[in-house]
DNA sequence: TACAGAGATGAACACGTTTGCATTTTGGTT
DNA sequence: AACCAAAATGCAAACGTGTTCATCTCTGTA
């Protein structure tokens, strides 16, 4: 490992000649930087990452929980399925923090695992900021209490130093819902996760304001709760079904949800979209090879991930103010949504 | 930040002997180890990671390049879906990180992404080592040859301190191919990603060797190389089915592979198990919820994955030699693939 | 009592960089 | 030629830890 003594003795300056020529762009001679830029190609000489973190008491690293903190935590079951969404989010994450010259961290989950160890730790490590795309109330509130720069994704935690990106979800389930009554649909369902997760209470939202908007009176009949994953949604549908309740559309909170209820209604022989019109959220990539492929409410990842880092930096360098961002979704229609049936359907037991 | 001199004056020692208290447990009387600890329990200390990598010479850190180094590669178009197969790789690599206190690093791509800066940026960073996922023929070369220490996963590189973790991929496709053999199959086309990639090879070996092992000739005109995502593999199979060849079985590269080709076969009229035989390898998610669900040669994740750090630790550590892990695959059999109909099939145009 | 040896401890250096401060050099003006 | 401000540069002190080496304390034996 070359270092910058090396470099200095080459170019005929001093170590903090070099710093300077590196770093600092003032109060350098334009002889001495030609030197020593020279000098550093000659060796190939590169900074040593960690001795600068240690002297600029900052690391140039972004921390991002991608795996959730806990399989014992209360939104364990998110972890399942919504880390192949997030998984894009974080891949544009890593994107624009290599554009930022960050490195991107998955930390090492403490001992114990209790929040005020989690935020110790990302200070110990010296890292810029984190990223948080699954967050308990008791970590997002200690990472507020210490306000340590702090980006949540999908959850709208505020603070000096902390602040939020997520969807517009109740506008996203408005469209979705606007989409199916263009289509004539009346008696839309609505199937989402747990009620304690806030996307799921918010599309529910805007499925019930466009319904009001309508003129349509919500059922409670068509709503259920059931978990994030396949295999509840897909038995949340078939007591739906079993119920035998005159709807002609499906909203899903997910599209993995939305697969688990397209087995449902095949297995019961619907066909969709002519017997019933589904729509879900998300798109993830493996919605388009459904059959049919499906239709859905597109979230940005790009623009998820980007502007997650770009706030984040925003705190860190404290040049702006850390305002959230909401992001609008995008209609992407498939071949799961149809025309209302003329006739109105019931399962056949 | 509360450091080490504190805990030393509460504790009415010296800042050397917190260190060995914590650190080397030679050499340090009972009395005094209590005092430390009381102290750093009331403070709250813990060990700034940095200031200990910059001493150590060495961060407890693990790079991991989930994202490819360049969508520039011959292999970028493997990052499209390998990724969510490797998703669960490094899941698993996380875990075992985190078990033995190591952090992963996704680490910023340097400028240019010539191998050699890649290097370099692994070791100005003070990485312990790296797990590469995605790995060019350059970028494994320069790994070898500066001697850093490497996992490298599906491709076989070694070297000093250099060893890798794969699938037994001959054995692997060797296993599908029995079960499709002991199914009544005897015309089995494979569908397989490029050529220069090692995984496609290996199969293609062992479904080879299974059907010379039987007395069955291969037949060149069944065998189709494509990329590795969904719509190659569907464009392949509609040409192999266009071609009007006799065959009653596939065998896919990948999952990924055989969701294309089921589509191909649905939209031409056959009946997956019916008419023909499909099976694929990964066992990703998304194939448990195809129509019909996905038999395939189940990848162990978790093996791979702490596998692959174990493996790296001790070439960190060097306590032991590096050699290879080669992974035993099970095959998943779920609904694609059935007995061999009574007539040969020919697809109608 | 004196002494050897083991065990515990602290002072100081090292890791590689940035940066405040003092010093030297430069270039222009009187 | 003398002088001054501004620019350029080097010295040395940080950043927080681990670790060597010398010193000190203590115990057991001669």
């Amino acid at each position: 490992m070359v270092t910058s003594e090396e470099v200095a003795q080459l170019a005929g300056v001093s170590r903090a000649t070099v710093s300077r020529a590196l770093n600092g762009s003032t109060k350098v001679s334009e002889e001495a930087r030609k030197r020593v830029h020279a000098a550093i190609a000659k060796l190939g000489y590169e900074p040593d990452v960690v001795a600068q973190s240690l002297v600029r008491q900052r690391a140039r690293v972004i921390a991002v929980n991608l795996f959730p903190q806990g399989y014992d935590l209360p939104f364990a079951h998110l972890g399942q399925t919504s880390l192949y969404f997030y998984l894009g989010v974080v891949e544009n994450i890593e994107r624009e923090a290599v554009a930022l010259g960050y490195d991107l961290l998955l930390p090492s989950r403490p001992r114990g695992n209790s929040p005020e160890n989690y935020v110790r730790s990302l200070q110990t490590r010296r890292v810029a900021g984190v990223i948080m795309l699954h967050a308990s109330i008791t970590h997002m509130q200690a990472l507020i209490l210490s306000a340590f720069p702090t980006v949540f994704i999908d959850w709208m935690g505020q603070g000096s130093h902390a602040t939020y990106v997520k969807s517009d979800n109740v506008d996203s389930a408005r469209q979705a819902t606007e989409h199916l009554l263009a289509l004539g649909h009346k008696r839309i369902a609505f199937l989402t996760g747990s009620t304690i997760d806030l996307s799921g209470l918010e599309r529910l939202l805007g499925c019930q304001q466009a319904l009001s908007q309508a003129g349509i009176a919500p059922d409670p009949g068509l709503v259920r709760h059931s978990g994030w994953n396949v295999d509840e949604a897909y038995e949340a549908a078939l007591v739906l079904l079993a119920e035998r309740r005159d709807f002609t559309a499906i909203v899903a909170g997910s599209d993995f949800m939305a697969i688990g209820i397209l087995r449902a209604l095949s297995e019961q022989g619907l066909r969709v979209p002519d017997d019933v019109s589904l729509i879900g959220f998300d798109d993830i990539i493996f919605g388009q090879y459904t059959t049919p492929p499906l239709t859905t409410m597109r979230q940005d990842r790009v623009a998820m991930g980007r502007g997650a880092v770009q706030r984040l930096i925003a705190i860190v360098d404290g040049t702006e103010e850390a305002s959230p961002l909401i992001l609008p979704t995008q209609l992407v229609v498939r071949k799961s949504t149809g025309p209302v049936p003329r006739e109105r359907y019931y399962p056949e037991q």
